[in-house]
DNA sequence: TCAATAAAGGACATCGATATCCTTTTTATT
DNA sequence: AATAAAAAGGATATCGATGTCCTTTATTGA
């Protein structure tokens, strides 16, 4: 149920460059990590793998950013959670044995497996293009990191 | 969709002891750790929060070890989660933000939904009881850890 | 009472995720 | 060519989960 930081950080990282697409400018790191109030450096890691995955492309020096590319918008969640969990997020077995499958189900197996079979779904299915929302301001307000209420 | 090692020892162990609740004896955390393949020390450490929650009773000494009491078999999955992986694991926001619900929603929140309630309707209504399987050397040998295929 | 046993408790070690910092490379502008 | 800007790369720090080890406490049986 749970995802690592580093994939809300390069989720967000990357809604929120693909919201500012219609702008000429490019998106630095400093930006986004203030405008998201995420830690600086360890974005720019995450970052980096993002573009490494041609989820985002990128250029050095002055007026360098991260922009989208063609394949940005049409990237399903799940390519963005295969980068930042690692390619066994769905096969790891919830009760921490090494070899657990349909044929052979820890006590836990059957139970879940309809649910994760959904959410794979959706995450199979949903793109970057299906997250972001008309109203700018308040969506980058909803991207950034609040305190707990 | 993932939990903790700290989980899986622990659901682990209570199925192992309470598989074996028609012997007379009590079951030591040596002779768990060796049929799960699990880490003895670490397991103590997790026997130890089971106990303390009340889902195991133990009794210390010669002849002593761990056995069930009548809230085991009844115990909810759930219990037993929010026990290891702390008491907001169905709060935690995907995208690493702190302030996130159904009022406040993360670009993420309505779309595992569903299936988070799901999952939590699931681990709620399924019993340590609901676990446990007619044959026990069957069973023993589907809570041990082996090598990945 | 003494010895053996087993959980409880606490100190420390390791490892991976998270986070920070500094250097290198690339690019645009002057 | 020189400078500034920004990503890329790499070294190191921190922290929590995991794991090990040793001591203390409780219990049983001789």
């Amino acid at each position: 149920m749970t995802f690592s930081k580093s994939f809300g950080y390069a989720l967000r990282g990357i809604l929120y460059i693909s919201l500012l697409k219609d702008e000429p400018r490019k998106i630095s790191i400093d930006e986004i990590a203030e405008k998201l109030s995420v830690p600086r450096h360890f974005l720019g890691k995450i970052m980096k793998a993002v573009v490494k995955a041609g989820i985002l492309s990128s250029t050095r020096g002055l007026q360098g950013g991260f922009f989208i590319n063609e394949k940005t918008l049409d990237t399903p969640l799940l390519t963005i959670i295969l980068l930042t969990e690692g390619n066994n997020y769905f096969n790891t077995c919830l009760l921490s044995m090494r070899k657990c499958n349909s044929s052979n189900p820890c006590p836990l197996h059957n139970k879940v497996e309809e649910h994760k079979d959904g959410l794979l779904q959706i995450y199979g299915q949903t793109l970057v293009s299906d997250l972001l929302q008309d109203d700018k301001a308040d969506f980058v307000k909803s991207l950034a990191t609040v305190e707990a209420a």
